[in-house]
DNA sequence: TAGATTGTTAATCGATTAACAATC
DNA sequence: TAGATTGTTAATCGATTAACAATC
């Protein structure tokens, strides 16, 4: 395998791959540099630095072949294959990401549903059974989940991300604002939008 | 007013701000630049470099207090003020966003829900009442909104975004995975974890 | 004092982009 | 051919980080 990846390269390049993988849902077959530039908020000639440093995967005066340059974008992040995610929280964040597209468009599938509430286990979410957050720990193991993401209430989040950690997930996604403490082979994610707006007016306020 | 900030450091900044506010709620009063790179996956000398490019924040031998330091990077990213959200879709995920506390936490409040199932419109969600999409230009102007959330199904994304970039919203953020066509005057922040997950699952996986 | 942690230097390394030849 | 768009160069610019003196 060639080196590793910067995160500014690995980030765009997933970035491009959803740009891509929507506009083949919308049945378009061929992009360019200019038209992913657009959507990705880069400039074209950094989109057709990252991808050429890979290989020559465009045709000059025509663009990029979408189902092409999507295969080759998945073989360069080594994500191509299908990835089970343990999702805890059914409530409403947990059931609209349970629900979402976005997830399934790039090989990942939530493989079990967690949640404390008496009233909620037991329950139907898609085509899951909803399980005791007590069992999180041993059917992650059985499912070897290596992405969890944490949709609770905040203050069960450090709870749910120790049961998680325990049970070998090595992938967090927090969506709850609480700041986790988690071993050292965890890496967490958080997913807080607000400090996205923050970042967003601030370039709009200048 | 200073330089305009790069992008890496006015990301890393909102970053710092949400892990101070977040450990602020948890009664600490000060942190050290090792604690702050821990939560942010960024080098601890890269924290203070960037606070130091501003003023000496911190104190030797001791850390940063956490209460002046907010306020510090609030006035270097401008944005101490209240700022008023737009949110379309009250269903699962809206529901879910107009409950979280993220928002309130960095001075955003949603000032209008809308949604276009009349089984919704009119109903309550917090403390807003549910209003026709019909309304969205009209709303937004009248408020004064510039940032926008849409949280609809992807079918009616488009729709919604013209109607609040018609309304004066300036920054939409875009929970569907439609990709969106918009004025050149107008910002898209896409808020897909699927991308975030390919591009963690690289660094796993490598 | 001893221990901790900041602020800053200095060096390296990678990111960015305008420009344009190549070529479809 | 004419127009479009890629791939690549070359130059600049900013990001990163180890190391350490300053200082609480």
């Amino acid at each position: 395998m060639a080196e590793k990846l910067t995160l500014g390269v690995a980030a765009r390049l997933s970035t491009y791959l959803r740009i891509l993988t929507q506009s083949r849902k919308q049945g378009l077959e061929s992009i360019s540099s200019q038209e992913i530039s657009d959507y990705a908020n880069v400039n074209p000639t950094q989109v057709r630095r990252d991808l050429s440093t890979f290989g020559k995967f465009g045709k000059r005066g025509v663009g990029y072949k979408i189902d092409s340059l999507i295969s080759e974008i998945q073989a360069i992040l080594h994500t191509g294959g299908e990835h089970a995610i343990a999702l805890v929280g059914a409530g409403n964040l947990g059931s609209a990401i349970a629900t979402s597209a976005m997830f399934k468009d790039h090989g990942f599938h939530i493989a079990a549903v967690f949640d404390n509430d008496p009233r909620r286990i037991g329950g139907q979410l898609q085509e899951l059974v909803v399980e005791p957050a007590s069992t999180i720990t041993s059917r992650c193991r059985e499912l070897g989940a290596v992405l969890g993401v944490i949709a609770t209430p905040p203050g069960s989040a450090q709870e749910v991300a120790d049961q998680l950690a325990e049970g070998g997930v090595k992938i967090l996604f927090n969506y709850t604002e609480t700041l986790l403490n988690v071993p050292d082979e965890v890496i967490v994610h958080t997913i807080n939008p607000a400090e996205e707006m923050l970042y967003a007016l601030y370039f709009y306020l200048t």
